[in-house]
RNA sequence: GCGAAGGUGGCGGAACUGGUAGACGCGCUGGCCUUAGAAGCCAGUGGCCGCAAGGCCGUGGGGGUUCGAGUCCCCCCCUUCGCACCA
């Protein structure tokens, strides 16, 4: 063979792994597995889309598979396995858009994936591929449901217990097995309930809060409207508290683990009732009368020492009071204001939120601490969905109530006295606050709280409240409980049968599952929340046993199948379980989980939750699923060129005259302008190319168009079809091979930092690769030999040293997850053993391990050109002596008042006295320090000379 | 607005606990090879001044600590990401 030639080594390679089944990963039991310690690493499973693989992919995947093979070789029994994530909306939406059967589509789209993701050479155990869509896989699924279903959370013992083993007061059991069903219903982690759902019409669906963006679908931008709905909740709010705990030990990146914790949004505070002054006056008036009926107004407040500066309150519009306390003169301004306000989407709410608007109800509230009457208003800045809906306004130490209060000229009182530098620095005195104080401090005006600071006045009001019987600590989350149910055809269907009398819903017995969709003909949506499984008559209805039943028309969301996929690799075939204990138990939790930073809330938190169940229960041996989880950072389209919009329409004519095109692009930011890329097109018909570097210069520090002076920045952007900038795989495969792009990506960078792709970059790392190759093959030789320049000599000291340099950089680069410097090491190995004429084997040997994780089919080639005729994927790991990384020689800078002024070539072990003595001698440094007086010299032991002269 | 991560040559990026800034790669310049090109190989490549030796400047900006700062401290600017009326 001949010179480097990619596609026919990947090729043979790829087949050899596949046939010989290199990377089969035996169960625990196994003898092959004996003595090893465990390792799992993970690649976040993808959704196989019909626009097939996109480069972000191979990123992470490269990753995972370098370090897999890496562990592997230092003797690590590794789980590296690969499936798809397949139900969900994009399947549907791309099916309905084809006409084409999503099972047909999904199934089109695995095959693309599968075969994309092969032609890169990834170590993982095929026969351990799992599909969210199979029967096998989603039978446990919904067996997952049924179990958490089954499952109520014990506060008490902080744990999901048997329902079994809920207690049943005595009365509700007394009223038979109906009300007992119907009470176990209401504590159910899986429970259905009518609630204001996110209802998109143009998907056809209900969507999860994590699902909504800025009041629109994250998937297409759809409006999305709240209405009231039967829907399939999880009730992952009783896990809040562990979610959040457990969070702390693993080891994550700290900006994932805060976006988690701002998700869950723990805060803690008390609640506090608030009497309608109306009440308050009839109950003095009768003061025999048993006044019932008109309940207090609850509100929740982090900062309850601030009680005493409530100077009025605010409900939510859509507070279900606002009708029975308004006045009959508001009445009018108010019906409107809610009119106003539920019109408006959630997202226009907070978009035009820079002035605040409301209107006053006309009742009053009495303030349970003063006994102060307060007018009771509502706006649209108190949001229903939070706490009780319901505020008591404090503007002297809350910013929004504060611009409130200025807009509708509301009472401001000062209760926490700000520091003397914030009253100067914002210009306001105690009595006349120019913003509000939203610090702690120590309380003032406060009744029996003057003089407490924040924390201990906090503390003193709770017990108070408390006592009367108006308050009461309390902590409340972000957090809602998760919408498990979608109106849609391509999910996994619920394993629960509805009575047709209307009695409590049935569970299906585990052992008739899985319960698998109707094969409909027409699957689009049904436009009403009616699901298509609707459809299906014969489906959903059922008779059993005499009785008539209707199945859920509802599916599952998309999370479900990935909530556990990473279970089901350690056992896929098990037919009897949804994994084999002692199998979990080794192999779990997953050692080291990579994937893109999208996740960071939806999946990651749905998966440690159902984790957390299924450990309550007993099925999985620890807490957390993932100890550690990496992410890797996006990968952008090419670098390009953009002029502001004004500087394109100035010089319009002048661009075309240098055969400039500009092409106008859009800003994402809706904050910033659009601006002009340009490109050139050399000749008819191609496609445009970026600027070349004659059209651009330097001018003071910036960039401009040569000639114009048109300030040109360069941006590179998210890759996207509608940018036409997105490289596929494939192409980078065809030209360079999978070696080369595995490197290139590595190479990039830092695997967590966002990078520009840059295709002619590839280069170095294909060039890199050919070199290595022709290291050890002879590149005009008809067969694989070996080169001629290969000996089995003695490397030279030098050499030596170059290896056991890169062994060690290698290593511990590779072991750290930074694969750009160990790269760069392997390169400059290369570059060194390229100069020798006698090339000895035994630095060739261990280098084309090092290379193999990363360039696994050049590594193979290379070592089988060396004469091994087996695999070297078990072949141990190199080491290195660390004695031997040393130079006998080495190079001490001189500096002089800290610049440097000569180097000196002294020995390795020199010392200090010698090393100042040699560094005084020098003639450079005599000449800089000639007719001054040596203040000091300081030597850092073999590192450096400083000679401080005045 | 809040939180996090960043800002180093023309570009992607290196730099251990403060100790030779710019490893490695792209690009660029010159040379070798070639009928020519491609590929490959060799050399050079932060900026400014200088024939050279050498000098001065230089890690977003400004101040500070230190014999010595990309690295530590204070202030400011910018970029990216996340959250965003969460009481």
């Amino acid at each position: 063979m001949p010179s480097y030639n990619p596609a026919d080594v990947e090729r043979r390679w790829q087949q050899f792994w596949e046939t010989h089944k290199t990377f089969r990963t035996p169960d625990p039991g196994d003898p092959a597995a004996a003595g090893k310690p465990k390792y799992y690493v993970l690649d976040m499973f993808p959704y196989p889309s019909g626009a097939g693989l996109h480069v972000g992919h191979p990123e992470g995947y490269t990753a995972t598979d370098i370090l897999a093979r890496f562990k592997r070789m230092r003797g690590f029994h590794v789980l590296h396995p690969m499936g798809w994530d397949a139900y969900g909306l994009p399947a549907e939406q791309y099916a309905v858009e084809k006409n084409v059967h999503p099972r047909i589509t999904t199934q089109q789209n695995i095959a693309t994936f599968r075969r994309q993701i092969k032609a890169l050479g990834f170590s993982y155990d095929w026969d351990r591929e799992v599909d969210t869509t199979d029967p096998g896989y989603f039978r446990w699924t919904q067996w997952i449901f049924l179990l958490i279903h089954d499952t109520w959370y014990d506060p008490e013992q902080k744990k999901g217990r048997p329902i079994a083993e809920l207690p049943i007061p005595p009365e509700v059991r007394a009223r038979g097995e109906a009300a007992v069903a119907r009470y176990q219903d209401g504590y159910r982690l899986a429970y259905q309930a009518e609630v204001p759902v996110n209802w998109c019409p143009a998907l056809g669906t209900v969507l999860a809060n994590e699902e909504v963006v800025d009041g629109k679908s994250e998937r297409g931008g759809h409006p999305v409207e709240r209405r009231p709905l039967r829907q399939w909740l999880m009730r992952i709010t009783a896990y809040a508290d562990r979610l959040l705990d457990d969070l702390e030990p693993l080891d994550w990146s700290e900006s994932i683990k805060q976006m988690q914790r701002n998700w869950i949004g723990k805060s803690e505070g008390a609640e506090v009732d608030f009497e309608l002054a109306s009440v308050r006056d009839y109950r003095e008036a009768n003061p025999s009368e048993l006044v019932d009926g008109f309940a207090p107004i609850r509100v929740f407040t982090t900062r309850p020492d601030t009680l005493f500066g409530a100077t009025y309150m605010v409900l939510s519009p859509e507070h279900q009071l606002v009708d029975r306390i308004t006045t009959p003169e508001q009445r009018a301004a108010v019906t409107a204001y809610q009119q106003a306000a539920a019109r408006k989407s959630e997202f226009e709410r907070t978009e035009l939120a820079k002035t605040k608007t409301g209107v006053f109800t006309g009742a009053y509230a009495v303030n349970p601490v003063n006994d102060e009457r307060i007018p009771i208003w509502i706006a649209d800045y108190v949001l229903s969905g939070y706490g009780t809906g319901a505020i008591m306004a404090v503007p002297g130490h809350d910013e929004r109530d504060f611009a409130f209060a200025k807009q509708f000229g509301l009472p401001i009182r000062t209760v926490v006295r700000p520091t003397d530098e914030w009253l100067t620095k914002t210009g306001s005195t105690l009595d006349a606050l120019t913003e509000a104080y939203s610090d702690v401090g120590v309380a003032v005006n406060s009744g029996l709280l003057d003089g407490l600071p924040t924390a201990e006045a906090k503390q003193k009001i709770i017990g108070w409240l408390q006592e009367k019987g108006v308050g009461h600590r309390r902590v409340n989350y972000k957090l809602r409980d998760w919408l498990f149910s979608r109106q849609r055809y391509w999910g996994e269907p619920f394993p629960v049968l509805h009575p047709a009398d209307g009695g409590p819903t049935v569970r299906l017995d585990p052992g008739v599952l899985p319960l698998v969709p109707p094969d409909l003909e027409d699957f689009k949506p049904t436009g009403t929340p009616e699901g298509p499984l609707s459809k299906a008559t014969d489906w959903v209805n059922v008779s059993i046993g005499g009785k008539d039943y209707h199945r859920e028309t509802n599916t599952m969301p998309q999370w479900a199948g990935s909530c556990w996929y990473f279970l089901r690799y350690i056992d896929p075939k098990n037919t009897e379980a949804l994994a084999d204990p002692a199998k979990l138990r080794y192999w779990l939790p997953v050692d080291l989980y990579i994937g893109g930073a999208e996740h960071a809330v939806l999946h990651l938190l749905y998966a440690r939750f159902w984790h957390k169940v299924l450990f309550d229960r007993g099925y999985v041996p620890c807490p957390e699923p993932f100890q550690r989880l990496v992410n890797q950072g996006m990968i952008l389209g090419e670098y390009e060129y953009h002029v502001t919009v004004e500087a394109e329409a100035a010089n319009r004519a002048e661009l075309a005259g240098l055969g400039v095109v500009a092409t106008r692009r859009e800003s994402e930011d809706p904050k910033k302008p659009d601006t002009y890329v340009l490109k050139v097109t050399a000749a008819e018909g191609d496609k445009p190319a970026n600027l070349p570097d004659e059209l651009v210069e330097k001018v003071k520090g910036k960039m401009v168009l040569k000639g114009l002076g048109i300030e040109l920045a360069t941006k590179a952007e998210k890759m996207s079809k509608s940018r036409g900038n997105v490289v596929n795989p494939d192409d980078i495969i065809t030209e360079y091979g999978a070696d080369s792009l595995r490197l290139y990506e590595m190479f990039m960078g830092p695997l967590e930092a966002v990078k520009p792709w840059d295709t002619k970059s590839i280069k170095g790392v294909y060039g890199f690769l050919s070199r290595a190759w022709r290291l050890v093959v002879d590149d005009d030789a008809e067969k694989l030999k070996l080169n001629a320049a290969v000996k089995d000599i003695e490397p030279d000291k030098d050499t030596l040293r170059v290896l056991h340099r890169t062994v060690q950089k290698v290593t511990e680069d590779t072991d750290g997850l930074r694969f750009n410097t160990a790269i760069a090491a392997m390169m400059e190995f290369v570059n060194h053993v390229t100069k020798l004429e006698a090339r000895p084997r035994a630095v060739l040997e261990p280098f084309v391990l090092l290379l193999a994780p990363y360039a696994p089919h050049v590594g193979e080639e290379l070592w089988r050109a060396l004469g091994h005729t087996t695999t070297l994927a078990y072949e141990p790991w190199p080491a290195w002596d660390p004695a031997l990384t040393k130079a006998d020689e080495i190079e001490v800078p001189v500096q002089v008042n800290g610049k440097v002024r000569a180097r000196l070539r002294v020995p390795a072990e020199i010392g200090d006295k010698e090393l100042e003595a040699a560094a005084l001698a020098d003639e450079a440094v005599k000449a800089q320090t000639a007719g001054k007086t040596v203040k000091m010299v300081k030597v850092v032991p073999r590192k450096l000379v400083n000679v401080v002269v005045g």
